[in-house]
DNA sequence: ACAATCCCCATCAGTTTAGTAGGATAAGTG
DNA sequence: CACTTATCCTACTAAACTGATGGGGATTGT
């Protein structure tokens, strides 16, 4: 369950985001300065974010960013896989543990791994930007 | 919780040996080929492995590995930890998360996080080597 | 016209990862 | 003693990933 720094801030984005939500549009500077994130960073996340359709923006003067669908129905195993990729156990734990592979002595050590991606998986996916704020 | 493969082929160097604990010195060589691991590489790690004290080895023809401790007595855990650092968050998650930090508003997500961290580390920590042969 | 703001891609330095290579050292065998 | 087998230990490398930074272009509101 590794959360890169990608998936941190567009969380916190969102969280923001949600957080305001009654409001306009939010500029990405305004996020960028209420969550201390690096402002070009936080763009690129930001446009993943509306590519990906959890976000509306709108250009120019009183512009930004603005949630696309209600917060309770963004899961955060939704924009961790977004960035991330495959959720808890990583592609070696995929590749090796979960998928077929000559060594299929090591089943009691898969389901251990698959254990912990289970419940690593349903927190995430359970667990709305509505819940954090 | 990101496995890197250093800790995949620890645990199923340890596994075969735990399996193979009455017999003699078993070579770096017989473990290799049984877990399908590249040898030299697989030195690396049962060195690191010798290091820290799971392994005890001998030189010389008939040589090889063994186990130093019982394996009820090695948490998966310890040898994930051995590899890869800190437990199931990662640095970012740890740092960002975890310690103190601007944003003290995140505490929900905080939350989430330290649950999972938990939950993983719990059952890491309870399962052995042991439990898995 | 102009300023604000998003859009979008290119680049980059540093770190990590998975492995390879090679030789030094030690132990058992004849 | 010489030889073989194995561990010990360091150094190196190619590729991928991470966390940014930079620079323009496109749009929109005033």
């Amino acid at each position: 369950m590794k959360l890169t720094s990608r998936s941190e801030y567009a969380l916190l984005a969102l969280v923001y985001l949600a957080r305001h939500e009654t409001e306009d549009y939010i500029s990405a500077e305004a996020i960028a300065l209420a969550q201390k994130i690096p402002l070009k960073f936080l763009e690129q996340i930001l446009f993943a974010l509306k590519r990906a359709k959890y976000l509306r923006s709108s250009k120019g003067q009183h512009g930004g960013y603005h949630l696309a669908k209600p917060a309770d129905k963004i899961a955060l195993a939704d924009i961790i896989r977004l960035f991330d990729g495959a959720l808890a156990p990583t592609e070696s734990v995929s590749k090796y543990f979960y998928e077929s592979t000559p060594i299929e002595k090591e089943k009691n050590l898969v389901k251990v791994f698959k254990g912990i991606r289970d419940y690593v998986s349903a927190t995430l996916e359970t667990t709305t930007i509505a819940d954090v704020v």
